[in-house]
DNA sequence: CCGCAAAATGTAAACGTTTACATTCGAGGG
DNA sequence: CCCTCGAATGTAAACGTTTACATTTTGCGG
């Protein structure tokens, strides 16, 4: 009855040590094993030797020490999440999506940005090994060496909007989207769309800018050149390339971002300028972010449901955990839904398609908005 | 020589175990002792072996279990933080600071968001007690009386925008602020002020209302109680506010919201019902969140360095967590800075202060700007 | 009442570190 | 050559769980 364990909590007494599984043991005069199984529910216990037991552990406020219990089954049910940045609507949504998720399984999340910077986030990495039972790593800047070793070294591993064809990945059906808000677009009249690009190394951008070239192919339009802007998702750059737009010589009648956050600046730009949207020029965005709906006019963007992004990257990275075995990697592509508001309108210069467009305007606000997967 | 560990690595040989620091001690031929020594680089150890260890350590990749060091050493040189909601540009923003200055001390962050329920925090909490070594909580919605309960169970507490007097917290200088912005507006001419009210528990929007309503006292203002409009932080509840306030009898010359995101909803709200701002009537905001200078007109607010409270509470914290025996609370005060963009103007009906406002717009511009300390 | 499964519980060995304490080693003073 | 005293290193006991295996209890047919 009086373990090695008692005899030295007995003489340590009035140290100030927190509760373990041997106090709680003793006090429900049982062993250790037993409290272990009732706790974690999973072995036949009586159901009264289990009452006395809980209360014990009530009683004496016992909380398990999961360090110990990490040592020992040799899992943290801890994920780790490595961002470019711990920053802005994007991030921040894809964190909640993840943590709700994970929540529901008794997981816990670990963040780090790593500042888009591949050497930082291979040092971040490092250092969630062992805290960690798999990674969500989102990096649609960086090449993809570091990812690939990364992969190689035990960690399940999900990635995020990074375009890997060998690893778990998930993505945004950007090039459907794109594609999606090009031909609501064509819809309304418009022929003369300018593209304001994001970064070009950003894997997204890339995706969404192919959708928009593929479009301007099919529609023959006009020099394809000299509609495209350089942007790298800040607000700040699309104010720029709006200023461009707007001083153009040929002006086009639509604005077509790479995400919200420059189509704002684009219409900030517009704004300064005098330029009435959507009368004069049509604007659209990508990604739906919160502001959309607020700036004037509203914007009419593709929405992507990012907390979703979230929710799924964890549930195929428990996967990976729970089937701990190499498996053949997935990849899932998540749709973007058109989003029509008051940014987009037929273009001034076809005035007897005035009403038609937005007719088709409003049946598509309830009827149409898939995007469609890759 | 042989330890009874080396006899169960030998008898299991060919299952995958990680490489652990009695490994490493075999291959450079010291103990393990002296591998921790040499390690955690705390004890003398000759040179020579030094740089054995080192190097039988890089050769098999060895990377220390942390579970078993947690265990050991009963710390996890991992912070908590709690949030409301993991949501949204001023969470994340708060994560970034602690990120920045936790990766800085090597420490990590497990993240999680409560929903703003007192009892899904507690939960939360309770979740993160033995996996962190301190908590930073942001919960400016509830009552206390659950974050005072956790303070008393063992682990270090810091408390993020949360009316605290009695545990360590810091706090924007919301009184201070909104005194600042008040000022600022009266300077511009303006008397009926109109201010769009935050969530009525948040402490944040408490002090903010408490400052306005101690400037419009000493403005000797006409009927105060009918300039105020309800509102819950949100965009929605701003654009909700703002047709109220464009529809009233006698419409305010400004309207002062508690957050940029109210702002933005009454400046929606003004563009829709054809308002002009800051012509007609001017817009202020709180916070200063990234698009705050993308709205039309760009938002006149008071700056908020979030990242600088992530970091001073980290800091906070760990000084908490070091001399970890019960110290007398401190409390910090972050200032708030007044950001001057187009969104206030002098009001209409004084064309003869027209001029004379925008002179000391502009000085405020550069010269003033800090906020003070309550 | 015996014998015997099956069910319930107990015992003690892992898990991989850190670190108090013991031991060894070398050098210098006598 | 012996002692002494640091410095360098080794030994083994924690840290608090989980769990394979051993042991005891229980229920029940004979």
């Amino acid at each position: 009855m009086t373990s090695r364990r008692d005899v030295r909590r007995t003489r340590r007494r009035n140290t100030a040590t927190a509760i373990t599984i041997h106090d709680v043991a003793a006090r429900a005069g049982v062993s250790v094993a037993t409290v272990s199984r009732v706790l974690n529910g999973k072995q036949l216990v009586r159901e009264e030797t289990s009452r006395q037991v809980r209360a014990a552990a009530e009683i004496l406020r016992y909380v398990p020490n999961v360090a110990a219990r990490s040592l020992s089954i040799r899992r943290s049910q801890t994920i780790g999440i490595v961002l470019p940045e711990v920053h802005g609507e994007f991030f921040s949504e894809v964190i909640r999506g993840l943590d709700l998720a994970a929540r529901a399984q008794g997981y816990h999340i670990l963040v780090s940005g790593s500042h888009s910077d591949p050497a930082e986030m291979l040092e971040v990495v490092d250092a969630m090994r062992g805290r960690v039972d798999g990674l969500v790593v989102m990096a649609p800047d960086v090449t993809l060496a570091p990812l690939e070793e990364l992969r190689t070294r035990d960690m399940p591993v999900v990635l995020l909007n990074s375009s890997s064809s060998s690893a778990d990945a998930i993505t945004i059906d950007n090039y459907g989207g794109a594609r999606a808000m090009m031909r609501h677009l064509h819809g309304l009249g418009h022929t003369r769309i300018a593209f304001v690009r994001g970064p070009q190394q950003n894997a997204d951008a890339r995706e969404r800018l192919r959708g928009y070239r593929h479009a301007m192919r099919g529609m023959a339009a006009s020099s394809l050149r000299a509609l495209e802007c350089g942007g790298d998702f800040t607000e700040e750059s699309g104010f720029i390339a709006g200023g461009k737009l707007a001083a153009a010589s040929s002006r086009p009648t639509a604005v077509f971002a790479a995400n919200d956050s420059m189509a704002v600046g684009v219409l900030a730009a517009f704004a300064a300028e005098g330029i009435k949207v959507p009368e004069a020029v049509s604007v659209a965005g990508f990604d739906d972010i919160p502001i959309a709906r607020y700036v004037a006019p509203p914007l009419t963007t593709m929405r992507v449901d990012i907390a979703e992004l979230g929710r799924r990257a964890f549930a195929m990275l428990l996967d990976a955990i729970l089937r701990s075995a190499s498996h053949p990697s997935v990849q899932e592509n998540v749709a973007t839904t058109l989003v029509v508001r008051g940014s987009c309108a037929a273009p001034a210069s076809l005035p007897n398609v005035n009403t038609q467009p937005h007719r088709a305007l409003r049946g598509r606000k309830s009827g149409l908005g898939k995007g469609e997967g890759s």
